[in-house]
DNA sequence: GTCGGTAATCTCAATGTTGAGATTTCGGGA
DNA sequence: TCCCGAAATCTCAACATTGAGATTACCGAC
């Protein structure tokens, strides 16, 4: 069976024998992957009435461990975003009672943000909703193939410098 | 080694031992590599005075062979955006003279958008160190992993329905 | 102590996408 | 032939992100 990709490649075959495409035999496929599966993580959290940024951010300090706070900087970094993009989000986050936006008394520049008691509450009640999500989305896989994508994977993101969240 | 996804596995599994979060080892593997490799590709481009989505329109309509033309819908599903984007590219790419837009005389709500002189040169010229570009990207990858990275891709788009271009 | 460089966050204009609605056209059925 | 639903594209307002610059604060060197 065939997918997107494979008739993209068979096009440039056709087109451009000369070329060697194999690679997008790979990058055309993570492009596509992540976005059909981003489309079903925004429908999935469309439905509790969530954006997938805001389920991300309430994540990020859910796993982080009590207090639950992280300053801007540690979550702009954590959701690969500039700073414009987290200012803007914890705004309507805070506006929504999901975050609470703390100065730092040691560091006045710094703003801590913590997962308000709604946030924590909601965030504890979805992750479980959303790994099975997750899970389903990867039912076509088995457990052996999930781990042989999730090692190549880590290894070409290795190589690319996503080796610590910064 | 571990990768940024290895220390938000841990993460969940100190805080929240009872949720199985292993498929979030794959889901946000695709989603951080696409970002990275995504950043990769906007430089590359940049460097050749180029939008990544422009030579993705170009792309598209080089590899689908003579006369080099596309509807305004083929595009848009191609790139997987909504009609209002692809509108805009159009404009912009017609302004600078890489394509032009040419009503068809059998249908006349279709538009056929078709590689300009300007285009195709740069086209032609452009992909093959895009993909010798792409190739470096996957440097770590040994063209068996890579084989298999794109076969395990391959299965999963399937499964979640991208099984032909449109 | 004070100065100057650096860091953290916010501001804001520019830009691009979405998604609904408008417009024009096609095509089959009455 | 006329009509009506469907199809193709364009329009446009709402919205989010980027990225540069402003602001405020820290901190080490002198």
């Amino acid at each position: 069976m065939a997918d997107a990709v494979d008739e993209i490649l068979a096009q440039w075959a056709r087109e451009r024998p000369d070329v060697d495409v194999s690679a997008m035999g790979v990058i055309g496929r993570i492009s596509r992957a992540q976005l059909l599966l981003g489309r079903e993580l925004k429908r999935f959290f469309a439905e509790q009435g969530l954006e997938s940024w805001e389920f991300d951010v309430l994540a990020t300090l859910r796993r982080h461990g009590a207090p639950y706070e992280l300053t801007a900087g540690a979550l702009l970094r954590a959701a690969m975003v500039t700073s414009g993009a987290i200012t803007n989000r914890i705004d309507r986050m805070e506006a929504k009672g999901l975050v609470e936006r703390v100065r730092d008394a040691a560091d006045r520049r710094s703003v801590r943000i913590r997962l308000a008691p709604r946030g924590l509450e909601l965030v504890d009640e979805l992750v479980a909703l959303h790994a099975a999500n997750e899970d389903r989305l990867l039912a076509a896989l088995d457990p052996a193939e999930r781990e042989r994508l999730a090692a190549a994977l880590r290894a070409l993101l290795e190589s690319l410098g996503d080796t610590s969240l910064g």
